[in-house]
DNA sequence: AAATGTAATATGTCGTACTTATTTATTTAT
DNA sequence: ATAAATAAATAAGTACGACATATTACATTT
C-alpha cells in the first residue's frame, strides 16, 4: 500500500474551526449588511470555547472588512470593499517583480477593453473634462507635469466607464504604476511618447475625437496604439 | 467660531496603533519573504503592550497573508496573494449586484482586451487545447455541458495570456460568473448563442481561426461580438 | 422640556498560567 | 562512531479572570 494515498491529518487550530464554524453560521443565517451578530460572550459560550479564540476568529473578518465593530456596542456584518484588502498588499512591497508586472499588464488589458463599455454609456460622458486635460497637458513643459496629466487622462476614461469597480481597480493600482513606471524608464526611456521611429503614435486628442466621433473598433486600436510601448516593454517576459 | 473647524478627535485603539507601528517597522526593516519576525513577547515588551494586544494586530497581517506563523517556531514574512483576501469576500456573498454587475462586465473588459497580449505571446500557444474543447462543445447535447465548454474555452485563454495574475483573477471569479450568469438566464434566456436576430455571431471556432491566422485588431472585435450578448444585458443599468 | 448626570453594557486591554507541537540537545543502543 | 530514542527548551495557541472605556439609555435636575 503506497504511502501516497494516506492524506495528511488535517491539524487545523481551534481558531481555523471556529473560522469555519462561524463562516457556516454567517452564509446559513443569510446576513444582510447592518444585521447584528450575537455578542462575543454569548458566541463563546455557544461554541464552547474562550472569549480569547472567538475574538481572534473575528479578529479575521474584521480584517477582510465583512464584519465591524462598534466599540461596547456590539458587531455588525458590513459591505466588504474587494479591493481594500489587495490594496493593502500592494502598500506591504512584498510582491516580486514579476507580479507587478503582471499586474501592469493587467491594467493595458482593461483600458483596452474598455472602450466599449466607455461608448456604451457615452451619452453620460462628460467629454469637456477630458478636453481640459489635454489642454493642460499640451502647456506642459516638466516631465513630471506630463506624467501627471498622463495619469489624470487615463483616470477620467475609467470614470467615463461609469464601473465605479473597475473605477476603484485603478485607483488602487496608481501606485504600483509609479514603481512599473520608473523601472521602464530606468531601462529606455521609453516614457516620452516622441518616439522616432517610423510606429505611428496616438495622442490623447487623438483618443478623444475617437470618442466624440468614432466607433468602439477604432478606439480599441487606439487605445492599443496608444499604450504600445508599455506593451512592448512587457513582452520581454 | 463655527463647529465645523474642530476636526473629530481621533480615537485609534491600541491594536490600530500597534498595528501601523508594526506596518511601519516592516516596511523600514525592508524584510523579505521568508525573514523571521522577533517573537511575539519580545514584540510586546519593545513596544511596552500586552501580548494579547500584539497578537490581535499581528492576526490581521496573517490574514492578508503578509506573515505567516509556524507553530513554535516563530513567525515569518512571505508573499502575498493579491486575490486570496478578494476571493474570500466573494466567497460571503455579501456583494450587492450592482458589484457583482460590474465585476462581470469586468470580466467582459478583460477578455475582449486579452486579444492583444495572447498574440504577444502567440509563439507558446497551444492551439491544439482549444480545438479540443471545441469539439467537444460541438458534440454537446445538454445546456450543462455547453456552459462547462464555454467556460474551459474562455478559461484557457486567460492560460494562453501567460499572465498569472490575470489567470488568477479569473479563476478566483468563475463562482460569481455562476450567479450572474444564472441571472441572466432567467431574465432573457440569453444564454444560448443561437441568436436569431440579425446580429452576426462569433462562435469559437471564429475565435480559434482568428487566432492562428488572424491579428490582434480582428480577435478582438470578434471577442466583442462573441461577448455581446453579456454587454448588452449589462448595459441596462 | 432641555440639559446634565448616572448606570448598564459589550468591546478593548491586560496578566498569568497552561497546552502543544517543533527543534535542539542529550542519552542510549548497536 | 553512527543512528535511534529520549528529554529539554521553545514559542505560539488557548484559557480564564479582571478591569478600562466608550456608548446607550435611563434617571435626575433645573
Amino acid at each position: 500500500m503506497s504511502l501516497e494515498k494516506l492524506r495528511p491529518v488535517e491539524h487545523l487550530s481551534q481558531v481555523d474551526k471556529i473560522e469555519m464554524s462561524l463562516q457556516e453560521y454567517l452564509r446559513m443565517g443569510n446576513f444582510q449588511p447592518g444585521d447584528a451578530l450575537p455578542k462575543e460572550t454569548e458566541l463563546a459560550e455557544a461554541m464552547g470555547v474562550s472569549r480569547t479564540a472567538i475574538r481572534e476568529a473575528l479578529s479575521r473578518f474584521r480584517t477582510l472588512g465583512i464584519i465591524e465593530t462598534r466599540k461596547n456596542r456590539g458587531m455588525i456584518i458590513s459591505q466588504p470593499d474587494v479591493f481594500n484588502n489587495m490594496e493593502r498588499i500592494l502598500d506591504t512591497q512584498l510582491l516580486d517583480d514579476e507580479t507587478l508586472n503582471e499586474i501592469f499588464e493587467m491594467r493595458l488589458v482593461i483600458e483596452v477593453g474598455l472602450g466599449d463599455v466607455i461608448f456604451l454609456r457615452k451619452h453620460k460622458a462628460d467629454f469637456s473634462k477630458l478636453e481640459k486635460i489635454i489642454e493642460k497637458e499640451e502647456k506642459a513643459t516638466t516631465q513630471m507635469e506630463l506624467v501627471k496629466c498622463d495619469i489624470e487622462f487615463h483616470s477620467m476614461l475609467y470614470n467615463l466607464s461609469g464601473n465605479r469597480t473597475i473605477m476603484r481597480f485603478q485607483k488602487m493600482l496608481l501606485p504600483v504604476f509609479d514603481h512599473v513606471y520608473t523601472k521602464l524608464k530606468e531601462n529606455t526611456d521609453a516614457y516620452p511618447k516622441k518616439v522616432s521611429d517610423n510606429t505611428k503614435v496616438v495622442t490623447h486628442r487623438d483618443l478623444l475625437n475617437t470618442l466624440k466621433d468614432g466607433d468602439p473598433e477604432q478606439f480599441r486600436s487606439q487605445m492599443r496604439t496608444h499604450l504600445m510601448v508599455y506593451f512592448k516593454q512587457l513582452s520581454t517576459d
